[in-house]
RNA sequence: AGGCGCGUAGCUCAGUGGGAGAGCGCUACCUUGACACGGUAGAGGUCAGGGGUUCGAUACCCCUCGUGCCUACCA
């Protein structure tokens, strides 16, 4: 005896279920079976992570693709990993042995990476296992970290060719600089935020020894005041009357005795500030280009750590940058240089990994030269060779990709995979630099000269290198692996936007590069996860809700579901908690359908469990709801296909909610109550079936419901993982228009009753008017289940029905249903009920009314309690209205 | 400043050249042999505003307002 509890509790079979996935290797493809391949590789989440909403969706989005194509016949792989995440993990752990008193310098370079592998054994698997809660049907056997030995070997051969082939260079300029995290910084590591700052107006006197008067100046506005000790000259549009006599001349640059010259440049704005720019070419990208315009040298004023240097002079070396602006503001204040300052708003660099404010700051870094790279990237997705999805990404696409700037890739940390590039310190390369080495070997001695005089760049690689080669170096690329063989280009790549540049570009360029395709087939380009306000959760906003308190209170399947419901394509996901209860409840509507199907009483049902072929059946409520469930499949599998999954969740709700259960569950009552043995045998073959394929169409979103139903109503194979999709079933293309005639006379006498407020254990008769042949013929057939579900004791249906005396009507299509309410109700009481009813509501109109127009309740009560009140004041309005209808009806039907 | 979105029920959101929808919330009734995590009947919307195209616009085009994001600039 099959048996299901009262409702469905996910704690007690999420795990289970897991377990045995993983055990049985339903994630693990069978390379030589003769199916195609399909293969999604995951965006590898930072090992320092855990698990977030965006990780969810991402997740549960390559899971729904994943076992819907397993179950569509593919040999499906979706390979899971990490990310070494340099920065941020270095980050991560600095804080924690700072906790202890060291810091990383102190322990050492080798001491400290030693730690990390350290923190990264302990805590590095916690968001594997959060991705297992959800569900996640990744081959684990072929997990993968960016620091693995496989891994680094090919990030060291595409290093080394590039190098070879000269695509990466080391130049020194102006680069982003983090003074807190000690590194260089890509352009797309830095993130600008709006701040209030302030301009502050500085007079530059002209050098007294010059023609004009010397009492003369130039006032220059600047927000970083400090800068002004690396000055090396004031830039005015060459156009600009105030200052044409000024060019050429020179001007003492206060609190540093230098001199610097004005000079003209027509980058200046003349509308701007004074009209007059200061020029620090060795902390300012603009005043770097405008320095190299006029050959002007640089002066570095800030230290690699923030703080000033001794180029900045005696009085302010060693000062912390902001400390420094003060002094310089007071000292210029004191010198009466000081014209003035004013608040402006102006946006700012910041590190994405530390918040500190950047500072752009001279040194010598590894570059890889983009162009023609980006060529390759912005013709394969112009050719439709990789699509993006929605399509509209792919403006954003090729507008950052025509404007790419050389990727800077070293950074100055210690976590990562040091720069294969080794000087030799004997010999100088064509650049007049030390000669430098990249070999696929550590070298030993220097090529050239033979001296053993070699020291390795102590740089680390930018965290993104690796993972741009992520889709072949996972595969076992350089090696020519059955994987790389089977699996290379995947199939799709799920991902959110905000790594398209970070991430997804990059590994177009690369896989381009290194294995002649590209990397993967479409980019499924997913929207945020905001709070439900519209703002990004982030921990300091306080606005953050973890998914794994979700998944604890409703069970992974309702939260993926919710997920799923949500996904809709080109718009942000504004998370509700409510909808999570919503599709919890869902669930339980499903398992409890199931109940019903198992509780029935019948000597052969244990054999329907394992029917295959679809019935075919006579009846008209069986032909509809087979034709619903085909049109259901086709479309689920349609808006898979399409990336809709909103859609695709939405027409397995309706179709289970309110088609299934509303109204097939409730139209076999009759038979399988008071039905004989034959006619059961169809509804129950049907019942069966639909429940069957039903679970079957939901299992990727919901596994694990559907794995416990499966095995516990069906035993026909060992999971339901490995039971194919439903697609392609009978259609029965009649029964919609059909049914829809049945649906209307239960709905019209529904309403009747409803709004008359007849009491539903009161059996009563109907009439029905048909007005063809065909619904008179179609209502008749379907006359118990009629009678049971709108609990009357007699309907008659015919042309020549006509309306009795005394009785309310409603008209629907192709049909008139009447009802006598003469002796069901007492009218005369009844009129009396309602009016006292309406009394009553008149009264609470009047309360509400009063309240509704209080100025202090309207003022001081929440929104959202104001609008409830409201609503109900409406609601009563309405219902007086009824009332007075209602009232009206029963006096007529009373003097007829 | 430029680009890309968004503005639909009280809230969170789907949607479409012809019928305005879902979940939650709200009102009334109902413990009807799957389910109160339920059922039935209801209320609630100038589909931001204004123009245009069309027989017909919530949908397509233009403008305005509001709002979000991205890129650039910000001395």
């Amino acid at each position: 005896m099959i048996e299901l509890k009262k409702s469905y509790s996910p704690e007690d079979i999420e795990d289970k279920w897991y377990s045995i996935w993983e055990n049985n290797g339903y994630f693990k493809p069978d390379l030589n079976a003769a199916k195609s391949p399909f293969c999604i590789v995951i965006p590898p989440p930072n090992v320092t992570g855990s698990l977030h909403m965006g990780h969810a969706l991402n997740v549960t989005i390559q899971d729904i693709i994943s076992r819907w194509k397993r179950m569509s016949g593919h040999k499906v792989l979706w390979l899971p990993g990490t990310d070494h995440a340099g920065i941020a993990t270095q980050n991560v752990v600095e804080r924690e042995i700072s906790k202890e008193g060291i810091d990383r310098h102190k322990l050492g370079r080798e001491a400290f990476i030693e730690k990390i592998w350290t923190w990264k054994a302990e805590y590095g698997s916690r968001i594997i296992h959060q991705l297992k809660k959800l569900g996640a049907s990744c081959d684990w056997s072929r997990e993968r970290f960016t620091l693995d030995e496989g891994l680094s070997k090919a990030v060291r051969e595409v290093f080394v060719r590039l190098f070879e082939e000269r695509l990466v260079y080391r130049d020194s300029r102006l680069i982003n600089w983090c003074p807190r995290c000690h590194t260089a910084l890509s352009d797309i590591e830095v993130e600008y935020e709006e701040i209030e700052g302030k301009l502050y107006y500085i007079k530059y006197p002209l050098t007294s020894n010059s023609e004009v008067q010397t009492q003369d100046f130039i006032v220059v506005a600047t927000t970083r005041p400090e800068t002004m000790l690396g000055d090396m000259a004031v830039a005015v549009h060459p156009e600009d009357e105030r200052y044409k006599n000024f060019i050429g001349k020179n001007l003492d640059l206060p609190l540093t005795g230098r001199k610097i010259p004005v000079i003209a440049d027509l980058s200046v704005d003349l509308a701007f500030g004074t009209g007059a720019v200061k020029v620090t070419p060795a902390h300012d990208f603009n005043d770097e280009a405008i320095g190299k315009r006029h050959e002007l040298e640089a002066i570095s004023v800030i230290a690699k750590d923030g703080s000033m240097s001794a180029e900045a002079g005696q009085r302010y070396k060693g000062l912390d940058r902001y400390q420094c602006r003060k002094k310089v503001i007071e000292d210029l204040n004191e010198l009466g240089l000081l014209q003035g300052d004013k608040k402006h708003l102006h946006s700012v660099g910041h590190c994405y990994r530390c918040k500190t404010i950047i500072e752009p700051m001279q040194t010598i870094q590894w570059y890889v030269k983009i162009e023609s790279l980006a060529k390759e990237a912005i013709k394969a997705v112009e050719d439709k060779k990789i699509r993006l999805i929605p399509e509209q990404w792919e403006n954003n696409f090729f507008a950052w990709m025509k404007d790419i700037k050389d990727w800077c890739i070293s950074r100055q940390i210690w976590w990562g995979h040091q720069i294969p590039v080794w000087y030799c310190l004997e010999c100088k390369g064509e650049d007049g630099m030390p000669l430098k080495i990249s070999q696929r070997q550590d070298p030993t001695e220097c090529p050239e000269c033979g001296s053993k005089n070699i020291i390795r760049d102590p740089d680390v690689l930018d965290t993104w290198f690796s993972s741009a080669l992520w889709p072949f170096s996972t595969l076992g690329w350089p090696d020519d692996t059955e994987d790389l063989k089977t699996f290379y280009p995947t199939s799709v790549l799920v991902t959110g936007f905000d790594i398209l540049f970070f991430w997804v570009a990059r590994m177009i360029m690369m896989g381009l590069k290194f294995m002649n395709d590209v990397p993967f087939r479409d980019v499924y380009i997913h929207a945020l996860v905001r709070d439900s306000k519209g703002h990004k959760m982030s921990k300091s906003k306080g606005n953050v809700i973890d998914p794994l308190v979700m998944i604890e209170k409703y069970g992974a399947d309702a939260f993926r579901f919710t997920l799923a419901a949500f996904a809709a394509q080109g718009r942000d996901v504004r998370f509700s908690e409510d909808r999570v209860e919503g599709y919890r409840h869902f669930i339980n509507k499903l398992w409890n359908a199931a109940k019903y199907i198992i509780n029935i009483q019948h000597p052969d049902v244990a054999s329907f469990s394992e029917l295959s072929e679809p019935p075919k059946p006579s009846t008209l409520p069986e032909k509809w709801i087979l034709n619903r469930l085909a049109i259901t499949v086709e479309e689920v599998n349609r808006n898979l296909t399409n990336y809709r999954f909103n859609d695709a969740a939405n027409n397995i709700y309706q179709f289970v909610w309110h088609e299934f259960c509303d109204w097939y569950i409730e139209l076999t009552k009759p038979v399988i109550y008071q039905g004989s043995d034959n006619e059961k045998n169809e509804v129950i073959k049907c019942l069966f079936f639909i429940l069957e394929k039903t679970i079957r169409l939901l299992h990727p979103f919901m596994p694990y419901v559907t794995e416990e139903l499966w095995n516990t109503v069906f035993k026909n194979s060992e999971s339901i993982m490995v039971s194919p999709y439903p697609e392609g079933l009978p259609k029965y293309s009649d029964a919609d228009a059909e049914m829809n005639y049945v649906i209307n006379a239960v709905a019209g006498i529904r309403s009747i009753r409803g709004e008359l407020n007849i009491s539903p254990s009161l059996e009563i008769k109907a009439d029905i008017r048909t007005l063809s042949n065909e619904v008179e013929k179609i209502l008749k057939d379907s006359l118990p289940a009629i009678i049971k579900l709108t609990r009357c004791k007699e309907i008659n249906i015919g042309a020549d029905v006509k309306r009795a005396k005394g009785s309310a009507v409603s008209v629907k299509e192709k049909m008139e249903i009447y009802i006598p309410i003469e002796g069901l109700l007492d009218i005369k009481s009844e009129i009396d009920r309602l009016q006292k009813e309406k009394t009553k509501i008149d009264d609470a109109i009047a309360v509400l009314n009063k309240k509704l127009s209080n100025e202090d309740f309207l003022k001081n009560a929440p929104d959202a309690i104001v609008q409830k009140e409201k609503a109900k004041f409406d609601n009563l309005i309405h219902r007086i209205g009824k009332i007075e209808e209602n009232i009206k009806l029963l006096k007529q039907v009373n003097s007829e």
